[in-house]
DNA sequence: ATTATTTTTGCATTCGAAGTCATTATCAAT
DNA sequence: ATTGATAATGACTTCGAATGCAAAAATAAT
């Protein structure tokens, strides 16, 4: 039970002959100590192992030096490579990531208290349900909120988003120049903001090249939903000659679906194209034509405005969005002529 | 300007008729508060919108109620999924995760004084460059480290694994069983001590077996990485009828290389195994012979050792060890007759 | 009604660093 | 040598909640 009481400043500024405001001096930038003291106050507190305790600095300069990043398991399976750059950009910015998960138990309303008494700097929600009313609550105690991917009126949070409906678009564009007619759009889980964006630019841009009335299933974002979803879609009387998937991860479980229990050949047989540009579109045995969300820049402005907004409240918020870059894979070809 | 000054505990004080204390016991679990009080306190309180401020609180407490997690970018891709657990069962003992990353330009002392100024209740380390110098200054401070997947002695840590051996030897025994005697181990990067311990009990359990020598190809846990692996070999003297990977994301390109590059059959030509039981490996395309990590249980028992051990510093560290499970895919199979 | 016991309560202090302000040391300019 | 300007310093207060302690109130026992 000996517990090394911890070293304050106060014992440095002892151990120094100086005072504690002075040891405080020391560790804080542009601050006027003479070379004399500093050199003493380093010594001393090397000595003593001192460390500040950022716990009372935060309390004081009420900068926590934390942000918030609310994550869901229901979003996109993209998102832990989203954290790891987002984590990396914000350490750079001498920001910490406190984690906060929206599907624990725990309800969003208990999330958001959590969030609020540690006094976050800001927050970063790539979570799916979080209404205007809570990030609105957020604006009102002066914490900057940022929404990665998700495109809402209503509130005063900034946006980082990719673009969806151009890379829908772009996707499209190409099913349909190679004469496709029977399409299927496999759309992310209706609880995922991302995922009812990406549906409606698909049956928008379909629409938009004569394509009415397309057939839509439903999974949630896995491998074992996409395969689901194709299956469903064959026993349904339309058979489809081209599949728009929610997301990449969706788009391999139809191609293993189609090849596997039909025995169609990709891109012959049945064009697929995914969306986000994970690593295993590139796999050998997919080789997925897709979109690229550009991860790096839009984290990278995600963490810029979030810090641009917390140095400087009163700044109004941004909406920034990015195209995503086609990757040409090979699951995209001429529709079959039946015979 | 208008900085929303916030509600202290002094303002509910105020409005409610009674003292600072009273407000801070209504807040705190067993104190003694009359029920008049509670209510007065709790109507104050809400109608001024008072969410107590935890930093106040670690301040006095020397609680933050926060835990370190210490990852690093080339450690194993499934730590994402670990993470996540992770976050979870904190949550639910109401700790949240603060995340730290070794890789990031900052070296490893800086990141050590970081977790120390924000006086986290535990740590727990998922990335590998974490020296027993390191892990004891934490225990002298009576901050306990948990290692996860990481049996180092000399230390006094905490760890929870995952017996590599125990699957190695498994996955190996059913190659052996099929004959082969031209083996190859695709270890992962030198750097990870995961892939060390994975490396060191492959070569020991294939010695076990008779097998002696046996070529070793470097990657880094990539997909990329097990393809230039395999193909490096296939370049050597000897060609290998079997594989054993240092995780899944390896194997799954040594498949692919194979495939595409060398038109081998799989399982019929090679036999490949793999380490983790990522989602991938259930894929009809790779179907991947493998062992998985029990991470549920793993990151479970992470989480009850470290608050245990926060409860009662003076507990000795434990070492726990769990069993992957054999998962039995489609890459494996009988040694091949060479004509 | 009186004493003994328990429960509530508020005062004052504490946690550890940061910042305000007035004072003092330092140095250059006259 | 004297003044003025600047740099450096320490005493004191602050941030917001928690807690030891003694006083007060409520309850139980006599």
């Amino acid at each position: 039970m000996i517990s090394k009481k911890s070293v304050t400043s106060y014992d440095v500024a002892k151990a120094a002959g100086v005072s504690q405001s002075a040891v405080s001096r020391v560790y804080r930038e542009g601050l006027s100590v003479s070379q004399k003291t500093r050199e003493k106050v380093l010594a001393a507190a090397n000595a003593l192992g001192y460390k500040p305790n950022a716990i009372a600095r935060m309390l004081i300069t009420k900068r926590s030096g934390m942000v918030a990043v609310i994550l869901s398991s229901r979003a996109n399976l993209i998102y832990p490579e989203v954290l790891s750059l987002l984590n990396k950009r914000l350490s750079e910015k001498n920001e910490r990531v406190l984690l906060f998960n929206l599907d624990d138990a725990a309800g969003l309303d208990d999330i958001l208290e959590q969030i609020w008494t540690f006094q976050v700097d800001g927050v970063i929600a790539l979570a799916a349900h979080f209404d205007n009313e809570s990030i609105n609550k957020f604006k009102d105690h002066n914490i900057p909120v940022i929404l990665y991917n998700r495109r809402v009126t209503g509130n005063s949070a900034s946006s980082v988003c990719c673009n969806h409906e151009q890379g829908l678009n772009d996707l499209i564009k190409i099913l349909h120049d190679f004469g496709h007619k029977q399409f299927l759009v496999v759309a992310g889980p209706t609880e995922s903001d991302v995922a009812q964006e990406r549906l409606e630019c698909s049956i928008k841009s379909l629409a938009n090249k004569g394509h009415t009335d397309v057939p839509i299933e439903y999974g949630d974002f896995s491998y074992d939903s996409g395969r689901k979803a194709f299956a469903a879609s064959m026993q349904s009387s339309a058979i489809p000659t081209a599949v728009i998937c929610g997301n990449d991860t969706m788009a391999i479980g139809v191609i293993d679906e189609a090849r596997q229990n039909y025995g169609l050949r990709i891109p012959e047989d049945l064009s697929i194209v995914g969306f986000d540009g994970v690593n295993a579109v590139f796999w050998h045995s997919y080789q997925l034509t897709t979109v690229k969300q550009p991860l790096e820049q839009m984290t990278k402005a995600a963490v810029d405005i979030l810090l641009e907004q917390i140095e400087s409240p009163e700044n109004p918020a941004q909406l920034r969005v990015w195209s995503g870059s086609l990757i040409k894979g090979n699951t995209v070809g001429p529709v079959r002529n039946e015979k």
